[in-house]
RNA sequence: GGGGGUGUAGCUCAGUUGGUUAGAGCGCCGGCCUGUCACGCCGGAGGUCGCGGGUUCGAGCCCCGUCACUCCCGCCA
């Protein structure tokens, strides 16, 4: 980014609310670095900030000054009584300057700067810190090692991006907070130490004290804290709630901790979660979307429709490309390959993912299609079946194989034309549906058809209530073990357990779940036959649930909820590939803090008073 | 726990088929410079080529092992 757009971001109203009887003898200054303009030429102003930047012409020094709201140009000539202090100071130092606003010659009136217009001649330098040379340098922020950027985080923390990430970031959540405030919520602190939740994610413990071998887990969400809430009559919500899982990190997953727009409401259907949380992040991604399009309308797409249209539950709606069943072009066709597996086994299908080129576009041609191709079985695929359209013709090896009329009904039911293509993929859909997703994402992506100045949002609705454990061989939540199944009580006993469908939604943005809920299940019943069918008895859920399962005995209204993933959101409105560019102090890869030395060994004495002795594995006991 | 990629100056990287004293740019230090804003010019310091072993007359380069970083899979109700 660069200084002019950090401005834009810094500079709203007056940044700080000096006094003006107050600023002519302020110990440190005057104005700040992003204050002066034409309009205060002839004054004497007093400046602090970082050493941004010196040019030394030998008989003229220049010094732009930075702080976090902007920067000033300073000059100090041999006239000037600070000419050799000013010698003496490098970059990073906090210094403290006083002198002349003057208004720089036309030439020499630097346009990308909100100050360029004037600079301070110096007539006095005071020295507040000095820095040893720099292990990350601040200026022109060139690619530094991710671990030295961590453990100078406070030095990468200056660099313009990362510095204007995180205000960004701090701006995204006061708007949160407004918008909920401001549509009758509640923000409600919920404990950060509680008890173990046993399912889901790996928890962080934490030794008792005063009990003896007991711990405390830090939690993974605030979940059914919550509930309770709702349980307790407090009817809406919400938290910027942190959350703690001991999950290995990837990319867009930080190690250990994260942040959730957690949101809990009473009396309430999904439609009405929905439309309350819709505007909320429609209005949040409008206002930090920098002039990027934001979906006005979220589309609703069924779990099922969106895996067969798009081949995963979180689409990157920016691609145009739907797929679409074509299996029936290619039963008892000519293209054997395709033919025979239809033919002995009839849960195959074949699907069709239609790339409809851009307009003004050179025509998809074997080339392009051949690449296709060699990727995919990079991706230890047999390959990727294709057909090109041509001469009002579709060309390449399936087309040759089926004959015309099979390829003129395919291209018909696609609404393809010359200068498009096709690509297939065959097989039982379960077991392919994320590879054709893949397929999806790399034809519009290479293709640049992806409309890469927007924001598209939809919900992704009716997540199945259970799914099959292959390893297990048993029934597990597909989700949340919380939600309550559609059709109740009474779907559980009569129903297919995998046809059933929960009030279980996400909400999906480019491709990246950004937020997920569900209505509760809050009938004490219905929750003992839901854990019934994952094997759990009714006394392991008093065991495991005890007090969200008491709560539910004393009157619990029907509720539900969702939790928005701050960082993901912040990240996808930073226009960054990953969270550390958006968090001020994230842990690394190996889940340690470099800057504080966390984690550390305990003293003899902490463990003594934990009761706790260490046992560590065999390698690690010399170490 | 598993797989891929990368390790050469403080940083980013080049280094030919295995062949003389391992280079460049940025940064740092010193000198010169009165209109720069990526200032310019001159000079200098700075290297266990991640580490260990092997092949070879000879290894930054080839082989084996190992470590670190990074991305992915598992995991993330």
């Amino acid at each position: 980014m660069t200084f002019k757009a950090c401005h834009a971001l810094f500079r709203q109203k007056s940044p700080i609310p000096f006094l003006e009887s107050f600023r002519l003898m302020h110990r440190y200054r005057s104005h700040t670095c992003a204050q002066l303009n034409t309009a205060d030429v002839g004054q004497t102003a007093r400046l602090s900030g970082w050493v941004h930047r010196i040019r030394d012409h030998g008989g003229l020094l220049f010094i732009d000054l930075r702080d976090h709201y902007g920067l000033t140009q300073c000059v100090v000539d041999p006239d000037s009584p600070a000419f050799k202090l000013a010698e003496t100071v490098r970059a990073e130092w906090v210094i403290r300057i006083d002198g002349e606003v003057k208004a720089r010659t036309p030439e020499t009136v630097n346009k990308s700067l909100p100050t360029g217009g004037v600079e301070v001649f110096i007539r006095e330098i005071e020295i507040l810190g000095k820095s040893a040379e720099l292990p990350l340098p601040v200026f022109g922020e060139p690619d530094y090692p991710e671990d030295t950027r961590l453990r100078y985080r406070f030095l990468d923390l200056r660099r313009e991006t990362l510095h204007a990430n995180i205000v960004k970031r701090t701006k995204i959540i006061a708007d949160m907070r407004n918008r909920m405030n401001e549509i009758g919520f509640g923000e409600y602190s919920t404990p950060i130490l509680t008890a173990s939740s046993p399912e889901g994610a790996r928890d962080f413990l934490v030794p008792s004290r005063i009990h003896p071998g007991k711990f405390f887990a830090l939690p993974q969400a605030p979940q059914q804290y919550k509930q309770l809430l709702m349980v307790a009559g407090f009817d809406r919500y919400f938290q910027i709630a942190p959350c703690f899982r001991d999950e290995d990190p990837r990319a867009d997953r930080l190690p250990g901790e994260f942040y959730q727009l957690d949101v809990e409401m009473s009396f309430v259907t999904q439609e009405e979660v929905w439309d309350t949380m819709e505007p909320v992040m429609r209005g949040v991604f409008e206002k930090f979307a920098e002039g990027k399009k934001v979906t006005q309308q979220f589309p609703r797409i069924p779990y099922d429709v969106a895996l067969r249209k798009y081949g995963t539950d979180k689409p990157d709606l920016r691609n145009p490309i739907e797929m679409q069943d074509v299996t029936e072009h290619f039963r008892g066709s000519g293209f054997k390959v395709f033919a025979n597996q239809i033919a002995g086994d009839s849960k195959v299908e074949v699907w069709a993912i239609p790339a409809k080129n851009k307009e003004g576009a050179e025509p998809i041609g074997r080339a392009f299609c051949d690449r296709m191709n060699g990727w995919a079985q990079g991706e230890g695929q047999p390959g990727l079946g294709y057909i090109f359209f041509k001469d009002g013709a579709g060309s390449g090896p399936i087309a040759k194989n089926i004959g015309e009329e099979r390829t003129d009904a395919i291209r018909s039911q696609l609404g393809l034309a010359d200068g498009d293509a096709v690509f297939f993929v065959c097989g039982v859909p379960s077991k392919f549906a994320t590879f054709a997703g893949a397929a999806r994402t790399k034809v519009g992506t290479d293709l640049e058809l992806l409309d890469l100045d927007s924001y598209a949002l939809c919900w992704i609705v009716d997540f199945p209530f259970y799914e099959w454990d292959e390893d297990e061989k048993k029934l597990e939540f597909a989700h949340n073990p919380f939600s309550m199944p559609q059709g109740g009580r009474e779907a559980l006993e009569s129903q297919d357990p995998l046809s059933i469908k929960a009030y279980q939604y996400d909400a999906v943005c480019n491709g990246f779940e950004i937020a997920s809920g569900s209505i509760r299940n809050q009938e004490p019943d219905t929750m003992i036959a839901a854990f019934e069918k994952v094997g759990l008895s009714k006394q392991d859920v008093e065991e495991r649930f005890g007090g969200l399962y008491r709560a539910f005995q004393y009157g619990a209204p029907p509720h539900g909820g969702m939790a928005a993933g701050i960082d993901r959101i912040v990240m996808l409105l930073c226009g960054v590939q990953n969270l550390r560019e958006i968090t001020l102090f994230p842990m690394n890869q190996q889940a340690e803090d470099p800057l504080m030395g966390a984690p550390s060994d305990a003293s003899a004495r902490q463990l003594r008073e934990l009761h706790l002795r260490l046992n560590l594995p065999a390698e690690k006991k010399n170490a």
